[in-house]
DNA sequence: CTGAAAGCGCTTACAG
DNA sequence: CTGAAAGCGCTTACAG
């Protein structure tokens, strides 16, 4: 097959001239920038309607210095379990571009740098990226903030200076901890995943915060972290029904499908013997039983919200340098209270 | 925090200026159209090497009246089981495009009709458009073949005149049913999701082939499609099992993993009593025990075949209307061939 | 309130 | 081989 284009010419200067204006009415019509009449803007503004006229919105960017696109860094090697964050998370950063008339440039990196990144921003074709889910280590980040392009981080970064917005996983995992500590189980196992992200060096927080809260000591060997392979968290598993733990919060559903499956091995009730949580409720455990309690996060909202922030940024808004958005804890049969 | 950009002002002039040429040269230069010496080539070549500048791809493309930007429309509700595909082709697809200096803007649609597709369309912000998995009824294909917009999907469609690229599905299935054929099984049943997908067909077509091709006569009772739930999925299985099939070949690796849990309960041995088999080799599975046969598909090559096609039919090259890439049979010990 | 003109940063006939 | 000029489709001081 072969490619025949077609052109639809019409431009701001043939409404112009349709109307018997300069371009200059035209785009004021259009923009609401600039003094003009309430007629003629009617004028101009009924006869686009009708011929259903688009302005090019390139050429607006180019005489603007802006390209009314934002770059969405993510992970192009990520896990099955992290793909729903992005899914959501995505969904709702394009809705909010939308509508500011913005567009969602894509750039999956693997490994640490990212040249496709770089490639972008020397291209100048992007007003501002978001990033997400950091790693504690963010190269992009580091190279964002030397480049001086506006970004903002969709996760949680240790370095202050950076705009960010998260899901509170540490409050919600505090709390998630403090329900199972007041049904009055201090014998708490915390199975996590890699800790070179942040999220995870987050939720580990806000379990120990639970312990702090209610003052009751903390055991650090019941607290297993990196377990980042099915291997790792049958023996993290095994390790705390040894040590007797009353109940296991899992930092991923992946981690908590793993458990569940060592645990119906060993014939251990659940949440009888022993009771699971589990970090976000996804549609990997949607099956599981018994059904697992579970933090829940509207990732489509943190995505809308991390957007909002980016082009408000742009424009030169003032913004929060951090925002934390809320949880909600879903309890189901996997534990007692 | 509030915004402070920077400008990197420098542009085709400022190199013209420093090397005493004019524009024209400078642009000949870099584009390598035109006639230009050797020797004013290298000289332009090595300052803009030296200086690090980057033409502004946007003010080319207003020049050229393109966007060096394809749009990629993938669905903004999958289920998990098909994330992986739309992430790795998603990889090829960027991947390629950033070896021909475009970008990839996404555009998620939810529903049938998309009207992100439609604005960015109407803003002349794309090339070309990528289509994904398609419904057998796609109101975007039949939007962009209205509008004369470049496309090709990524995928199998009915209709002859749009552009496609596809895993061969069907001769996977008919390669994988046949073995079981052969292995001397005739009761073979198969459980698939909608049949508004076009790729669940397609699987099924594949599946009658194989009975053609060994001159078996098909029992129609024996196919369950439209399982798009795990309600149905179990019933489907249990229907299979009373009807006494010795394999169940699944459409995807969820029904797959139902499947295996219903079997599981009714202690019916795999692959002693029960053969399975499934389609896509993904995560969701890779610890299933036993450990299921399945067809592999070459998701990222997929993404940057596409990818490539769309670019060359963009560019005027005459294309395939149709290509069919390859599949890997993974056979494993839930299947006794 | 309205418009002519210059400009955004490139490309590309056209002429030399 | 090289360059002046017009043009891509907008915006925006500046002047009236």
């Amino acid at each position: 097959m072969v490619c025949r284009m077609k052109d639809s010419k019409i431009t701001i200067a043939d409404v112009a001239d349709a109307l018997h204006v300069s371009k200059t009415t035209v785009s004021r019509a259009i923009s609401g920038k600039g003094r003009i009449s309430d007629e003629t803007r009617q004028r101009v503004l009924s006869y686009i309607e009708a011929t259903d006229f688009k302005p090019n919105v390139i050429a607006k960017g180019l005489a603007q210095k802006k390209t009314y696109n934002i770059a969405l860094v993510i992970p192009g090697d990520c896990n099955l379990v992290d793909m729903p964050f992005f899914q959501n998370s995505m969904q709702g950063i394009c809705e909010e571009a939308s509508a500011n008339d913005y567009d969602v440039m894509l750039v999956p990196v693997t490994g640490r740098h990212s040249e496709n990144l770089e490639r972008m921003i020397a291209n100048k074709k992007v007003d501002g990226v978001i990033l997400s889910r950091s790693l504690v280590k963010d190269t992009n980040a580091a190279f964002l903030k030397e480049e001086k392009i506006p970004f903002v981080m969709m996760g949680t970064s240790r370095d202050a200076k950076i705009l960010q917005v998260d899901n509170n996983h540490r409050a919600g995992c505090c709390a998630l901890v403090g329900r199972i500590l007041n049904s009055g189980i201090a014998r708490i196992g915390l199975i996590g995943g890699s800790k070179n992200y942040v999220v995870n060096r987050t939720r580990k927080q806000g379990y120990e915060d639970a312990f702090l809260a209610v003052g009751i000591e903390q055991n650090a060997a019941l607290c297993i972290e990196n377990c980042d392979s099915v291997e790792k968290v049958v023996s993290a598993t095994e390790k705390l029904v040894r040590a007797d733990v009353g109940a296991i919060v899992c930092m991923d559903d992946f981690v908590c499908s793993v458990v569940l499956q060592v645990l119906a091995e060993k014939k251990i009730q659940v949440p009888q013997q022993m009771q699971i949580a589990s970090f976000y409720d996804s549609t990997l455990l949607k099956h599981a039983k018994p059904a697992v309690t579970s933090l829940w996060f509207d990732d489509r909202a943190l995505g809308v919200l991390t957007c909002k922030i980016l082009l408000q940024y742009i424009q030169g808004i003032k913004v929060e340098s951090k925002t934390l958005l809320g949880y909600e804890l879903v309890i189901r049969e996997s534990t007692l209270f």
